[in-house]
RNA sequence: GGCCCCAUCGUCUAGUGGCUUAGGACGCCGGGUUCUCAGUCCGGUAACACGGGUUCAAAUCCCGUUGGGGUCACCA
């Protein structure tokens, strides 16, 4: 292994073409995660060298989500918008010792021949005519003003061989390549494969790990580095991320940019836990890890062959067991801006006089309720949603699940508060007696709540005939939160004044 | 179609020639748990693509078949 020696540095080289999506984000993790655990450095480059497509705006989607899922660079973004005199350099070297060779065929030319090559069921090839040409016709034409590119000139028939990090020894053949391809454009401005050597080399790159996607492109990349005279780096070409139709995942299968989940609440620590156990296991029966504990177990040679279908169930499961084992102070504060967009909720920012002694003006959040003009401390916050920490999800669920907390009146159909077989009268005298056990309480005590309902709902034998009418009276769903739970946060009040509304509603007709 | 890669439950995977009646997780199904939902606990369903070898022994090694995927631009 020529690289054991050298320090190890890999890069994420992203295209700004687009926004960020699921199977870069692997890529990006898994050379995060090799850097780390090795010691190495992490570079960011960003491909840009298709001006048409490139969007800073994409640039700064990528750079967003990485920091988001807490994979930071140590080198970058450098951009190969701005790195073109170093590729025109080696462009030139090249055409200067005959290397690579301007070629002059047109458009039209070029179809033609690809379609009597397809008749003849021969693969596209082009057969290097430009290759021969005069220097002085080169000349003449370059004077003519007539329209080039750059080819480089590939041996006819080479075997090249090497040996991926996670796919093993992998055979290309030089003759199946296509004949001598494209580095440069016209305006001598160079392509991807082209661009692609040079900084790995430049940047002295010692372990390029990408989709296999790319596995096409390594046979010429490594001619690119042997016409350029550059040692090649060591391969690691991972499965990819695909669809459930296993195919390469894209946005035909929906959510795929990293922005939607952030948007659904899904936690960076759960995403990377997920996507980093699609094509990696450290082996054992833990599914659990933390970022620390990945880049601790992290090897190539524990990589997928295969590729693997990106399984969102399995990630909600997992998001879900994050949510559940988070301090709920923390998943409040999650929580809360998904309130605040529903309009639910409403913060600001309160200026608490101190004393000068205290340092003067604190600022500090306060929160209120828009449907009621109420304050609502923190603390209060913090109740609800622990109310909902084991049954959530995504955070963005935050808002169907507590509305009812924030709303003054709760809207539901009448029918949904007959508990089975249960008639209006029966759910009317049950609602009644909750009422009259609710006002009865001399102190507001959450176990006295509940065990005093309690043995009251067991006195008609089916506890569900006198529970389910109390808890859709308050929650106005028929899933929620347990009643005994909901009545103490909404306090006596509130739980007497839904009670009487709903006991209206039977009423209505 | 050429070239390249791949192949264990529906999905993610453990398994590196005997420890395997193939293990775990998600999903799904059933049951327990204060009305519901969720969670939790218990139980269940379900896989080595096929055919040849090699070997005393193969999910594991070799070959072939089939199937799937990727890639074939003056995009990256």
């Amino acid at each position: 292994m020529k690289n054991k020696f050298k320090k190890v540095r890999v890069r994420f080289a992203p295209s700004p073409t687009g926004l960020f999506h699921v199977g870069s984000a692997r890529t990006a993790l898994f050379n995060f995660l090799f850097a780390r655990k090795n010691r190495g450095e992490f570079i960011l480059r960003i491909e840009d060298t298709d001006r048409e497509r490139s969007k800073r705006e994409y640039e700064e989607d990528i750079m967003r989500s990485l920091d988001w899922m807490g994979v930071s660079w140590d080198e970058g973004p450098y951009r190969q918008s701005e790195r073109k005199e170093v590729y025109r350099k080696h462009l030139l070297r090249l055409i200067e010792e005959g290397k690579a060779y301007y070629c002059f065929c047109t458009k039209k030319q070029l179809e033609g021949a690809k379609e009597k090559q397809r008749k003849r069921k021969e693969p596209p090839r082009y057969e290097g005519k430009c290759f021969s040409l005069s220097n002085t016709k080169r000349e003449r034409l370059i004077k003519e003003g007539k329209e080039f590119v750059v080819r480089l000139r590939i041996p006819e028939d080479e075997n090249l061989e090497f040996n991926d990090r996670i796919k093993g020894k992998i055979k290309f053949n030089a003759k199946d390549i296509g004949g001598d391809f494209v580095i440069a454009k016209g305006d001598l401005s160079t392509l991807y494969n082209f661009v692609c050597a040079i900084d790995d080399h430049e940047m002295k790159i010692t372990h390029v790990i990408r989709g296999e996607d790319h596995l096409s492109n390594t046979p010429k990349q490594i001619l690119i580095q042997r016409a350029l005279k550059f040692n090649a780096p060591e391969f690691a070409h991972m499965a990819l991320t695909l669809g459930t139709d296993k195919s390469k995942l894209s946005k035909r299968h929906g959510a795929v940019s990293l922005g939607e989940y952030m948007e659904k609440g899904y936690l960076p620590e759960a995403f990377v836990n997920f996507i980093a156990l699609l094509g990696w296991h450290p082996g054992g029966e833990n599914e659990i890890y933390s970022l620390d504990e990945i880049i601790e177990k992290f090897s190539l040679d524990d990589c997928q062959k295969s590729g693997a279908i990106f399984d969102i169930r399995k990630l909600e499961y997992i998001n879900g067991y994050y949510i559940r084992k988070m301090k709920t102070e923390k998943l409040a504060n999650l929580c809360i801006p998904y309130l605040v967009s529903a309009g639910l909720l409403s913060t600001e920012f309160e200026e608490e006089q101190y004393p000068p002694a205290y340092g003067g003006v604190q600022p500090k959040l306060s929160y209120h309720i828009p449907a009621s003009q109420e304050k609502v401390t923190f603390d209060k916050i913090v109740e609800i949603i622990s109310l909902y920490q084991e049954r959530m999800k995504l955070l963005s669920e935050t808002k169907d699940l507590v509305d009812y907390f924030f709303l003054e009146e709760v809207d539901y159909e009448k029918n949904l508060l007959f508990w089975k077989g249960a008639g209006e009268e029966e759910t009317k005298k049950n609602l009644e007696k909750c009422i009259s056990v609710i006002s009865s309480f001399k102190k507001w005590d959450k176990s006295l709540i509940e065990k005093t309902l309690l043995k009251k709902a067991g006195e008609g034998g089916d506890r569900g005939k006198m529970l389910w009418p109390l808890r859709v009276a308050l929650s106005g769903k028929k899933a929620s939160a347990g009643p005994f739970d909901i009545i103490w946060v909404l306090g006596r009040e509130k739980t007497l004044k839904r009670l009487k509304t709903a006991i209206n509603k039977l009423k209505m007709d």
